[in-house]
DNA sequence: ACTATATAGTACTAAAATAGTCCTATATAC
DNA sequence: GTATATAGGACTATTTTAGTACTATATAGT
């Protein structure tokens, strides 16, 4: 399905809390509470964001985290990044080597070229767009409409 | 890591054998010949390829499958969407009203975007680039206008 | 220095999604 | 009629992801 996983959905949601009130510190018990996403989670979370550098933390009594740059200035591909590692359409697109009919292969070079174009897709939208209001998302739209709703599929 | 599936990076590579052979018709224990990949999965990828329209099957003697469109007609959203199902990017901008926090959420909208920006990405390439020689091409896809222009470059 | 508070790091378990296999039914060519 | 090939579905195994727990370290305030 090509999805994001769920830690880094719970992560726009953090993100976005925080993104909200820049001023202050936020303690992950402080995001448990506002987010409603189990503590021990948000506090994994919260770690792989700072380890990737889009949080900084403070430790100890009245520490807590903060964002690491302006919400116009940190992208949704280093989010997904930070939570999922390195974004690749493909095993063969990171990793050399480990693809049998690599030698052979021609395709490989193609989906690099799909990989780039998902990539910078979502490197240009910033956490600042993220926290915009929706009713900006209507004026923005010049694209078809491409998800047919009868095509979505319910879960089974 | 947001990546297609195996079984996705399979079909790319069957379809692409397909593709440069139009106008055979293939059967699966060819396929898994010529791909390496075990017959049962090529099996489970074929049909799943028919049932969406992008291969063609004949059953019987003397059967097989085909492309059912110009390789310049099929896209690989298409065959992502074959194998894999709905693209999207979070749960909630697929189906409405699993969410707990749908009601106060303002990021849904938004995560929306970025998946319309992801599939017009995808979408833009055909399997005719697939397997065109690997060389520089320009992907062009317009993407919404929160999307800052100045920030794309689909190239190496 | 002591203590309460909060993050850092790591290891582990549970749950879910994916991959892969197998079996039975149906259609077609000769 | 028979050999060949796809259609469909059910099933198991594997891998990945999600979630939890525990120990170590840093800081503020007293
Ligand atoms: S290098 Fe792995 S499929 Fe091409
Ligand atoms: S509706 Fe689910 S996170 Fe917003």
């Amino acid at each position: 399905m090509l999805r994001v996983s769920k830690l880094t959905d719970y992560a726009s949601v953090i993100l976005t809390h925080i993104a909200h009130h820049p001023a202050a510190l936020h303690t992950a018990s402080d995001l448990t509470n506002a987010t409603g996403v189990a503590l021990p989670t948000v506090s994994k979370i919260l770690k792989l964001l700072t380890k990737k550098n889009v949080l900084v933390s403070h430790r100890g009594s009245k520490g807590g985290y903060a964002l690491a740059k302006k919400p116009s200035e940190t992208n949704v591909a280093e989010i997904i990044t930070a939570i999922e590692g390195p974004i690749s359409m493909t095993e063969c697109s990171t990793v050399s080597g480990l693809c049998e009919q690599e030698s052979s292969c021609e395709i490989k070079g193609n989906w690099h070229l799909i990989n780039r174009a998902v990539y910078t897709a979502i490197e240009a939208v910033s956490l600042a767009d993220m926290i915009a209001p929706v009713r900006r998302q209507a004026v923005s739209f010049s694209v078809p409409e491409i998800v047919k709703t009868s095509d979505l599929k319910v879960e089974n």
